[in-house]
DNA sequence: ATTATCTATAGATCTATAGATAATGC
DNA sequence: ATTATCTATAGATCTATAGATAATGC
C-alpha cells in the first residue's frame, strides 16, 4: 500500500518531469513546475529524484529495455552488420518518437559515462555492445585497429551523432540517415586492410 | 584605458572560470569561488558572461584557433587523408593538454550547436571542415552515402569520442587512439563500395 | 554630462533538513 | 512504537537590477 503510494508518485514526478524538459530543456526548467504538475510539494521531487539529470537517467534506462532485450536474444553466429541493423532500428524506434529529449539525454549520457569511471558506467546496452563486439573481434570480423569496447562506443556514439543530424535536417528520413552511418561504419570496421593500419599504430 | 581594465578583468574571470572548472566541474562549481578568484564580485561575473557556460564557449572558440588556420592555409589539392590527419593533430595538441575539460566542453558544444539552429551553429572549424568535405565530394574523393555536411559531423564527433575514450583509458597513447579512429573513418568514408551503398537509401 | 564598468542587494530558485502524517509491524 | 513518505521551511546559490564610481567625450 505504502510501496504503491510511493510508486505512483515517483511515476507522476516522472512524467512530468519529461513533459517539462521536452517544453523548456532540463537546464532551462523549474522543479517547482514539474512538482506543480505532479501535485506534489518541490521537496517531494528531492525525495524521489537527487537531481533533475536523475530523471533523465531513468528515461535512458527505461529507454534501452526494448534494445537490450533485442541483442540478449541474437543468436552467438549474428554477423556484425546484423547486429548493427537490429540495435540501430531498436533505437531509431526509441527516439523517433522522443526527439525532443535526444539531446539532453545524450549530454547527460555522457556526462555521467564520463564522470563514473571508465567502462563500468552507462547501461545494458553499452554492455552488451561491448560483449558482443568482443566475440565478433575474436572471430575475426571485426578490425582489431582498436578495442572491440572503443569501437562499440564509437558506434553507439556515431547513432546518437546521425540521430542529432536527423533531429536538425528532417527533411531526410530518420531510416535514411542511421542505415547510411551504419553502413559507413561497416565499411570502416571491416576487418580488411590490415597493411595500411598497422603501419599507423606502429608509427608510434 | 577602460577597454583595457574591461578586457583584463574579463580575462581573470576566464582564466580563474577554467581552473575551477578543472577541480569542480561546470556544474559543481559556485561563481562565487570563481569570483573570489579574479578579485571581483559575483555580479561582475554576469556582467561579463551570461552563464558559466558562456566562458566555455569562449574557450572552445580559442581552442580552435591552430586548427582553424592549420585547415585554411591547406592547399585546394588537399586529399581527405591529408586534411583529416592535420586537423587530428592539430585538435589532439589541444586536448591533450586539457583533458580535464573535455566532457564540460564536449557537452557544452553539443548544447548549443544543437539549440542554435542547424548549420549556422558551431565554429569556423566546424565550418571550414564542412566547406572542404564539400569540394572533396565534389572531386569524388568522399563517399556520397552522406551529405558532406553531415560526414563532417560525423568525423568531428568521433575524434571527440576517441578523445574520451582516451581520457579513461590513458594508457593508450592519445596519437594512436586518433590515428586508429581516423583511419576507421577514412575506410568507412571512401568513395568505392556503391552497390550496397545505393540499395540502402534507395529502400525508403 | 554621459557612459561603461563594476558593486550591493533584492528576489528567484535550489538544496538540505526538521518535523507532520499515515502506514507498518510488533 | 517505529518507519517511510511527504511537507514546510531555512539557508545556500543564482539571476536581475538599481545605483556608485570612474573614465570618456563634449
Amino acid at each position: 500500500m505504502r510501496d504503491r503510494q510511493r510508486e505512483e508518485t515517483r511515476r507522476r514526478l516522472y512524467l512530468a518531469a519529461l513533459d517539462v524538459f521536452r517544453r523548456d530543456g532540463v537546464q532551462g526548467c523549474r522543479i517547482d513546475d514539474i512538482a506543480q504538475k505532479a501535485e506534489v510539494s518541490r521537496a517531494a521531487f528531492y525525495f524521489h529524484f537527487p537531481t533533475k539529470e536523475h530523471v533523465l537517467l531513468d528515461f535512458l534506462a527505461e529507454s534501452e529495455v526494448p534494445t537490450a532485450k533485442l541483442i540478449t536474444e541474437l543468436p552467438a553466429s549474428t554477423t556484425l552488420e546484423q547486429l548493427l541493423t537490429a540495435a540501430v532500428e531498436s533505437m531509431a524506434a526509441v527516439w523517433q518518437k522522443e526527439a525532443a529529449l535526444l539531446v539532453d539525454a545524450m549530454t547527460v549520457s555522457i556526462r555521467h559515462t564520463a564522470v563514473l569511471d571508465d567502462r563500468e558506467a552507462g547501461g545494458p546496452v553499452r554492455h552488451l555492445m561491448a560483449q558482443r563486439f568482443k566475440d565478433l573481434a575474436a572471430r575475426g570480423e571485426l578490425s582489431s585497429i582498436l578495442a572491440p569496447d572503443v569501437l562499440s562506443d564509437l558506434f553507439l556514439s556515431e547513432i546518437f551523432v546521425g540521430l542529432m543530424a536527423w533531429g536538425h535536417a528532417p527533411h531526410t528520413p530518420l531510416e535514411t540517415m542511421l542505415k547510411a552511418t551504419l553502413q559507413l561504419f561497416l565499411q570502416g570496421a571491416k576487418p580488411t586492410a590490415k597493411a595500411p593500419v598497422a603501419a599507423v599504430v606502429a608509427k608510434k
